[in-house]
DNA sequence: ATAATCACGGAAAAGGTTTTCCGAAAAACC
DNA sequence: GGTTTTTCGGAAAACCTTTTCCGTGATTAT
């Protein structure tokens, strides 16, 4: 790709200085071009078709307005490939572009060790990073504060003070879900949290034990087994949720995420038990594809627009002033009343 | 983010010129430099965490090594939010992993008309684009001909000699859809195409008309029902499929996409009709979904790492040299026998 | 009329590389 | 030992901007 026009030939046609094709062209505010001059420049950059070299342009500016996307490509749940993750990042692109942002995503480089891999990361690509990850100690995140390199985590982050990140209230999105159950009559209510160790997965339990203990519920650890979030995890945990003595069993299943509640769907219809006659299922996330299920889901509905505007524009204020990292985006979650939930019969 | 060290500092602590230091570390070949020197130079690299500034190096090489995807933000099937393009998009990631390439999502550019968009993609920041677009004769896409950009589609692009493009081989994967239908002794097979008005939903019905008349069966256009992917249209179509009278009903049914067929087993669900039993559905792509539905989809499976690799290196090969434009890779796909196909009993 | 101010725009540095060219020192040759 | 190669590495140009600093000429004020 030829590089075509520079700033140079512009200068030329319009018969001035290129500094002031600059300043003309970037409405330079210190500078004072007369009017006509100023029109000269305009017309010749339009003739030519020019454009700065965006190269060019962030070797003095310090700066891309590019920024990166970081995820793990061993992880299941791929941003890219469906699921929550490709929502959140289908709207942060959407509010990349709000803010005039490239995304780059650093396919071609590797999470390794810190020593090898932070001096990647500090090239002078990206402005500031997105990352898809669950903060765990990793060495690079590590390296990444000690050298001030600007980054914002899309998840929970154990409210370690000196991680920006962006996330749905899990804590009190479980309460809402939980608490709607309740207020549907339902007192046994189960919970199928997913696997990731930390963060969104332990908020969302707090969150469903203490609607629980609002209403005098005493919390029973049998009701919230844990597992992942494949099907068959799900199927094994609900069939024995549903093998429990009648008195015992729950009528109301909060799942951790639309996966799992669409999983649950399956093994309930296979059970034979009716929903929402029977038993109560809420999910959580409204993925499209939880309004499309038999019955359609009553679900929580993560507010993904919000986020992908949070995470960049707490990313930008992170690359703006390094000191002002660490802050905490927990943004709320909307209830969606469905059908697969009703008054409990029993 | 402060730049970190230059390569004056490795120079420098080196005891060397800087010019000696991008000798060593980028093994220049023409260059002949000591052992000794050599190894004082990485070590002091080393030493410092040094890294060269990507842009810095992309000014003067005139190369990014990143590559740009461009796809519309108005289309329903984003390559990111789950379906078809996600899966290819991911892939797409994984090749240029492969490549040591960066991708780069051109979401803070606009696609409009060439006049104002074309600079913006000559700015230098890609060396060249993946384009997820249907080919239209956008004068975008003619601009980028006339001004020697390189990119690749991500489609069929009606044998146009100046595109290169990527993509399944629609015909020969219709064909072998048909003609494992027939193979199973069906003789009135319905074909559900989707809506993109060329290239690849042509060429799947070019594909399903040539098994048919190879195997002397005459088309009839009402077993080819034109509409599109909404789940709506698919009912319309399925259902007066069902209602034809029972001489001329098809016991085959060959979807143009996964989603449709999924669809397509929702609604004959609905009717009544048992597949495999009375009807076989064979869909299109393999998405993950298509095993994991009742019953499980007997598909056409897309070779998507296939896809992913070569769009890349079709991409790399048009930009190490623009004349050589104009490949078209056609990848077979591959039928994946399930549960949703049987002979017919009538 | 002279000094002070202001508007305008040019010259040049800076940013961090890569690469070409060239000179000096060392090695090889006769 | 003198000449020709070869080896090694330095100096500087080039890449294309942005921005600071400064000079010129015109305008205003006294």
């Amino acid at each position: 790709m030829p590089m075509p026009v520079s700033i140079r030939e512009v200068a030329a046609r319009a018969g001035v200085s290129l500094g002031t094709v600059s300043k003309v062209l970037n409405n330079s505010s210190g500078a004072q071009i007369a009017t006509g001059t100023r029109e000269r420049v305009r017309v010749a950059a339009r003739d030519l078709g020019y454009h700065p070299s965006a190269v060019a342009r962030a070797l003095v500016r310090k700066q891309t307005d590019t920024l990166g996307v970081i995820f793990p490509r061993f992880t299941s749940e791929s941003p890219i490939r469906g699921g929550f993750f490709s929502y959140v990042f289908n709207e942060i692109l959407e509010a990349a572009h709000l803010r005039e942002q490239d995304i780059t995503i650093l396919s071609g480089r590797t999470w390794k060790d810190a020593q090898t891999s932070l001096p990647q990361y500090r090239d002078g690509r990206c402005d500031g990073y997105v990352v898809f990850f669950q903060f765990d100690g990793s060495d690079l995140i590590e390296s990444f504060l000690e050298n001030k390199v600007p980054f914002v985590l899309v998840n929970d982050c154990n409210n370690d003070p000196r991680l920006s990140c962006v996330d749905v209230d899990n804590h009190e999105s479980a309460f809402a879900a939980t608490r709607y159950l309740l207020s549907l009559g339902h007192r046994r209510i189960a919970h199928l949290p997913g696997n990731i160790p930390h963060g969104p997965v332990q908020g969302r339990i707090q969150g469903y034990k203490e609607a629980l203990k609002n209403a005098g519920i005493p919390f029973d650890p049998r009701l919230c087994p844990a597992g992942d979030y494949m099907f068959e995890s799900v199927a094994e945990r609900v069939t024995a949720l549903m093998g429990l003595p009648e008195a015992e069993r729950p009528t109301g299943i909060f799942c951790g995420a639309d996966g799992m509640a669409v999983s649950t769907l399956r093994v309930l219809a296979r059970l034979g038990v009716r929903v929402p006659e029977d038993v109560s299922v809420v999910g959580h996330d409204d993925l499209p594809e939880a309004s499309q299920e038999h019955p359609p889901l009553t679900t929580m509905r993560q507010p993904f627009p919000r986020i992908g505007l949070a995470v960049i524009d707490e990313l930008l204020s992170v690359i703006g002033n390094i000191e002002s990292r660490g802050n905490k985006r927990y943004l709320s979650a909307e209830l969606v009343v469905r059908e697969s939930t009703a008054k409990p019969v029993r």
